[in-house]
RNA sequence: GGGAACUUAGCUCAGCUGGUUCAGAGCACCUGCCUUACAAGCAGGGGGUCAUAGGUUCGAAUCCUAUAGUUCCCA
């Protein structure tokens, strides 16, 4: 290959296929239990199947893909598992639209037509999401990809369910549930968002039986009225002391319904009487239990009103008989007044609706014996949160836990794994018992009879991905040398619905935790902070940012933004920082391989020619790594990019390619073969450093810059080591000199407007330079002659700067500006003497000297004389302009 | 109502256990450059009482308390 034709920009849409396909094809990413290497497991947080790939996917599964790679360089034994979740209600409710629009209902065709219709949508969109994942780079053992209804997966979650039931964990119980009129079925109080309203408050009169009197009471929902079956009040009120215990005529049903005292009335709000509607309300649900009133149910499954409320209020909508309701009122006179009133209602975080109180028989898990332990391994440390903080939310949650309703009115998913004995004709009490069984039972254990049903209902999703961590692994081989993960990469908002959970599943069945680290993930906004949702349309496609910017460059950008704990305001042009920096390391490599056209590479004289600019790059390259195992160790992954970031740019290509030119464009052979050798193989340790967050890029060039054979690649590589002994004070030093006056020159150029082609000489009032550091100087300020010596004197017509102990003139005969020349010393003697001013009064105050330990102390000292000796010089250089 | 996080340059944010990266980075801005890796670049420059008020300390962007604002979770 000829290198010169390596385009100046790096081409992303070239590379990214092409690699990918070659990890594919050599199966770099396949992992299988090997006692001989210690196992770094990730089980990735499952996306939906109906789910199509955000911003918060690339953020996720890029920090997953990091770790994991980091890991897989640093010889572990890495497996990150993917696959996809069936998301029950989301699915069903695509399958439900497509049929509907083809003119066919659900409920016609049946169960089993339903779910091969399910099935069918699965495989024609269910795996959309992992092909877009995979443009992303992501490193995951593809082979084996695992979905939550797969056939061992739900056998899986099937004998979790019998267990529970056995264990008396799991129950089914008529109860107040939160329903989700849109689909028609319960959902746990996770599911519930609470959002404020701008409503009502509507007050009604409702006439007290033998009296000409009114009770008024003050609802939120009027239409709930109709279900109304008394009217409370506080024991305590006195306005209401002579009504308990008479009666109203409920209008519009004409019931007679009583009117009592209960503690729970809050004499504040409204009129200090409420309606109690048992049905429909928790609170009232209550209530009604403690006064014994009558539950009367006025809603079919999507919130119409049934049968329970009069003929022409029946089979309407719940808002629209809540106008109808209204307007009786009003032509009864019996509409006091109607308030605004703020209030919080829950809506379902699927359906989009307000959920209804509804009571109804529903399956639900006992979470207290489960929660225990879950608590108690986040408590000790067992498994740690990143950020930390959310262990107190975590704490919460798991300390006021609630039994967990698990049952879903839905046919895709997994159907409970219970039956119902219909019987024949001697049927016994115990018949009535559910028959909870993982396979279907033969008969009636009570009474033989074969005529069983199975209960219609589908358990919630997260009742099976609560499994994931131990069930993705088929064996229990496997199970034992991967169980438990290493890392949950999640984002917080679902840590009770998964990870509290998944922490319990795992205490519970493997009686080890899932994981021992969870990092949650930010948030990722829009630029004007909102949060991105497909309503607002302002979330940026990722594959359109791939396509415009590079998988590597939205990788790199992504997690440069993303500092553990903060959200994060993306927009896709930030981008350019990634692509930028993308174009960056292309280009020193391809400044590398030009070279290698015409320098012979050989490995024998790797250390050979070595100078202070070697070892200084490569004493930046430990430090460097050093503080990437120490930001990595913490999860602060955003660090981690910027290390790279400034160690690629800065360190790198400003300032050591360029010092490697002098050498390469000498006339010394075995110098040029030293040089460039060297140059290659500190960037391959730079390449392997920023592989795990930019691997496209790094492979290419990785694979360009030796010949490789087949299947070899940069991310089966080894991660350099960290060797402190080659982080190199004394090159530092040298090199800190040399970048000192580089500094000053350019600043004198740069303020006094002297254009690049134009060399200066310099003047170096200095006994310490050394001539292999001013060849670099000459080559990096653009000098011509340099002259240093102890005696020199300034000469007339230069400017003037002063570093560490010593001076430098820049003659300028002819293009000095002595009023620009003396603005810039007067600047900097301000600057110096605003350091000095709070350097003194440190040390002049008698309490810092006696309390600052002493080395502290003596820092402030040095720094005080070296500050002043410096302007010193600096004043005489001012009062010799005048 | 309870809890959590945040407030540092025009914008987005670093700054972990107080004193050698202490006031930083990227973008934006101004000036000069197509210097044989890179104009997606190079060199230089301007810009911040670290939300406010107290306190602890020899010393506070950093620790504590209150206040204000922003965001999120739970009831």
């Amino acid at each position: 290959m000829n290198f010169t034709e390596i385009p100046k920009a790096y081409d992303p849409s070239v590379v990214e296929d092409k690699c990918f396909k070659y990890w594919q094809k050599n199966k770099l990413f396949h992992s299988e239990p090997d006692e001989e290497k210690k196992p770094f497991t990730i089980a990735i947080p499952p996306p939906n199947i109906t789910g199509m790939l955000t911003m918060g996917h690339i953020l996720n599964n890029t920090i997953q893909d990091i770790l994991i790679r980091m890991k897989r360089m640093q010889g572990y034994n890495a497996c990150w598992v993917p696959g996809t979740d069936h998301a029950s209600i989301a699915t069903e409710t695509k399958v439900t639209k497509s049929l509907e629009e083809k003119g066919i209902k659900k409920q016609d065709i049946g169960r089993e037509e339903f779910l091969k219709h399910c099935w069918k949508w699965k495989e024609e969109y269910g795996g959309i999401i992992i092909q877009q994942l995979k443009k992303l780079g992501v490193s995951c053992d593809w082979d084996r990809e695992r979905f939550t209804m797969d056939d061992d997966y739900y056998k899986e979650v099937i004998k979790a369910f019998v267990e529970l039931y056995n264990e008396k964990k799991i129950y089914r119980g008529y109860r107040m549930v939160n329903w989700d009129p849109a689909n028609k079925s319960a959902i746990s109080d996770e599911e519930v968002n609470y959002k404020d309203v701008n409503g009502k408050l509507w007050y009604l009169r409702y006439p007290l039986i033998g009296d000409n009197k009114h009770l008024i009471v003050a609802t939120t929902r009027p239409e709930t009225m109709l279900g109304d079956t008394g009217v409370a009040v506080n024991p305590n009120d006195d306005r209401y002391k002579d009504f308990i215990g008479k009666k109203v005529l409920l209008p519009i049903a004409e019931r007679e319904i009583p009117v009592f005292a209960d503690d729970y009335v809050d004499k504040e709000f409204g009129t200090g009487a409420v309606k109690v509607t048992p049905a429909h309300d928790v609170n009232d649900y209550e209530m009604g239990k403690r006064h014994k009133l009558e539950v009367i149910n006025i809603f079919n499954d999507d919130a119409s009103t049934n049968g329970n409320v009069p003929e022409e209020f029946r089979g309407l909508d719940r808002f629209e008989v809540r106008k109808k309701v209204v307007a009786r009122f009003e032509e009864l006179g019996l509409l006091e007044k109607i308030e605004d009133y703020n209030n919080k209602v829950g809506y379902s975080d699927r359906g989009g609706v307000p959920i209804e109180p509804y009571l109804s028989e529903q399956w639900f898990m006992n979470m207290d014996e489960l929660a225990k332990p879950a608590l108690d391994v986040v408590k000790k440390g067992k498994v740690k949160f990143y950020p930390e903080h959310w262990e107190k939310t975590y704490f919460h949650w798991m300390e006021n836990i609630r039994d967990w309703c698990i049952s879903r009115q839905l046919w895709w998913g997994h159907r409970i794994p219970v039956w119902y004995c219909i019987g024949d004709d001697h049927c016994t009490i115990e018949c009535k018992e559910p028959i909870v069984s993982v396979e279907r039972p033969e008969k009636c254990p009570h009474c033989g009879s074969k005529n069983l049903r199975q209960d219609e209902d589908v358990l919630d999703t997260w009742a099976s991905s609560w499994l994931w961590a131990h069930a993705i692994f088929r064996t229990e081989e496997e199970r034992k040398y991967y169980y438990p993960t290493s890392t949950l990469v999640t984002a917080p908002d679902i840590i009770f619905f998964w990870v509290a959970r998944m922490i319990m599943a795992g205490m519970h069945f493997r009686k080890d935790i899932p994981f021992s680290d969870v990092y949650f993930t930010s948030i990722i906004r829009d630029i004007q902070g909102r949060k991105m949702s497909k309503s607002l349309g302002n979330s940026p496609d990722p594959l359109v940012v791939i396509k415009d910017y590079g998988a590597d460059a939205l990788r790199f950008t992504i997690i440069y933004l993303a500092p553990l704990g903060q959200d994060v305001l993306f927009s896709a042009d930030k981008c350019e920082l990634g692509r930028n920096f993308a174009n960056k390391i292309w280009n020193a490599g391809r400044f590398l391989l030009m070279n290698a056209e015409n320098i012979k590479i050989d490995d024998k004289l790797i250390d050979a020619h070595i100078d202070f600019a070697d070892e200084w790059i490569i004493s930046r390259f430990h430090k460097t790594l050093a503080s990437m195992n120490q930001a990595m160790d913490s999860f602060e992954i955003n660090n981690a990019t910027k290390l790279i970031y400034s160690f690629v740019w800065n360190d790198f290509c400003d300032w050591y390619v360029e010092m490697i030119k002098n050498r390469l464009y000498s006339d010394d052979e075995e110098v040029k073969s030293a040089v460039l050798t060297r140059a290659l193989s500190i960037f391959e340790n730079l390449l392997k450093i920023v592989h795990p967050f930019m691997p496209f890029i790094t492979e290419e060039l990785w694979q360009l810059i030796k010949n490789r054979e087949e299947g070899e690649s940069i991310s089966i590589s080894e991660y350099p080591a960290l060797n402190k002994d080659l982080i190199n004070p004394n090159a530092e030093t040298e090199m800190g000199m040399v970048q000192e006056i580089v500094y000053a020159v350019r600043n004198i150029r740069g303020e006094m407007n002297i254009p690049p082609s134009k060399k200066v000489n310099a003047f170096i009032k200095s006994s310490g330079v050394k001539d292999h550091q001013l060849e670099y100087v000459k080559k990096l300020a653009k000098v011509g002659n340099v002259t240093v010596g102890t005696n020199i004197t300034k000469p007339g017509a230069s400017a003037s700067a002063v570093f560490g102990n010593s001076e430098i003139y820049i003659p300028l005969e002819g293009l000095i500006d002595l009023d620009v020349e003396k603005q810039r010393i007067e600047k900097e003697i301000k600057r110096l003497e605003n350091s000095l001013i709070g350097i003194e009064k440190k040390l002049l105050n008698e309490k810092f000297i006696s309390n600052a330990p002493t080395e502290v102390v003596e820092r402030e000292k040095n720094k005080q004389k070296d500050w002043q000796e410096n302007l010193n010089k600096l004043k005489k250089i001012l009062s010799n302009l005048n």
